[in-house]
DNA sequence: GTAAAATTAGACACCATTGTCTAAATCGTC
DNA sequence: GACGATTTAGACAATGGTGTCTAATTTTAC
């Protein structure tokens, strides 16, 4: 007899269950990653989560149900990292060149440095045709918010700062653009730029987005 | 048979042998670009490319040396295109804003539309760490090659042009991520921008740019 | 402590794929 | 048309992966 008949992941549910549904996603995540879905073979997703291949099949039905798992998961986390980041945006303009480079500094590294983030984007590169909702989803709930609500920020900001935007919009896309200019080639390459490296990267990027949209009485001089 | 009766560009190049390695290493850029390496198959590549399977095993002795051949044909390839297009680089400063806009345009077009392009872009992703100097090497002579020369297209445009650019290197680096702005989310979900929307993108991207490295005389009005 | 539930190792059938081999068919060139 | 080289279809062994099953063991709840 079942006792727990109502029994939900939450709660005070068994821990040790959890705990290995925990181990597992955090596996097959890697080796996803590393071998793409083709080439990540359940062994080995099983031994890297020290755990049984029969407790994968028990938990996640087959390979692509766990694949399911692993992104739907990895999106929620990266999705939440994004707007708490999001959060962050400077409202003030004294120091606007200041806070919005430790602004930029902080999505580059949830976005450039992260290993979720990177594995998405590689997700969607590879398996991104084979389960276009998901993505789709992704793109929307993701970018596609972030994108807005970072246009929206720049409105506020407007008030409050010398800027002269007129495409609200387009200028959120393209202070996205700016800031990941220097990192993306070497997040190709799976290299993870140093602090200063990201300091750098995004005080120029800031300097020439405000020489852009700045009003010249507010333009940082060459 | 049906598929090369006398299809290739070049003349006489139809020695039939060399048709069938073309076929080939087109048909396997296909399936390896579709599939990713362990998903690809030989049969799959060999029907594709309307050939035996052993014929394959008799031109590339096993699967890693026919994928090692297609990344250096597309490689070679694309980085040709590339530098056919730096050779457009705008050098006077009258219609600047229009020629620079029409060198995006092509630029894009060969860097995010382009098949082969993106080919290169996912297969660094998903094998780029099983082949490092593979991709290493394409690194250097592709984006590398690429901002290099922009950088010094751009240093000996600002003698003729109100330009006023204190870092060449950077200038090129964020001309191409502004170009890219728009461009670079549709790119990884395999739609393909219309030439209008090209058009647009570039035009936004170019005013931005000379927005923040134009002298002011030579601004564009908002 | 006990009983139910979860986990484990291992064997298993099944299937796809790689790479080899062979004998027949086809092609290119003279 | 003939001859050597190439290509072809198909069989083939070997390998490795998926997903199932079972029987034993461990964990968890009470």
């Amino acid at each position: 007899m079942k006792r727990n008949d109502f029994a939900s992941p939450d709660a005070r549910v068994q821990k040790g269950q959890l705990a290995k549904r925990v181990s597992i996603l955090e596996a097959a995540a890697d080796v996803f990653c590393r071998e793409g879905f083709s080439g990540a073979s359940i062994d080995e997703i099983a031994a890297e989560a020290g755990v049984s291949r029969q407790t994968i099949y028990n938990h996640y039905r087959e390979k692509e149900t766990l694949f399911m798992a692993v992104i739907q998961d990895i999106m929620d986390r990266t999705n939440g990292v994004l707007f708490s980041i999001l959060a962050t945006f400077p409202e003030t303009a004294d120091n606007l060149e200041e806070d919005l480079s430790a602004f930029a500094v902080r999505l580059n590294k949830s976005c450039i440095c992260n290993q979720d983030a990177k594995f998405i984007q590689k997700l969607i590169a590879t398996e991104g045709h084979r389960y276009p909702h998901l993505f789709q989803f992704w793109r929307e709930q993701g970018p596609g918010k972030t994108d807005r609500a970072l246009a929206a920020l720049f409105a506020r900001l407007a008030h409050a700062a010398p800027l002269l935007i007129d495409d609200f919009d387009l200028a959120a896309r393209q202070f996205i653009a700016l800031i990941k200019a220097d990192l993306q080639m070497g997040g190709l390459f799976g290299e993870a730029p140093s602090e200063a490296e990201l300091e750098v990267s995004a005080r120029r990027a800031v300097r020439t987005f405000l020489r852009a949209y700045g009003q010249p009485a507010a333009q940082t001089p060459a």
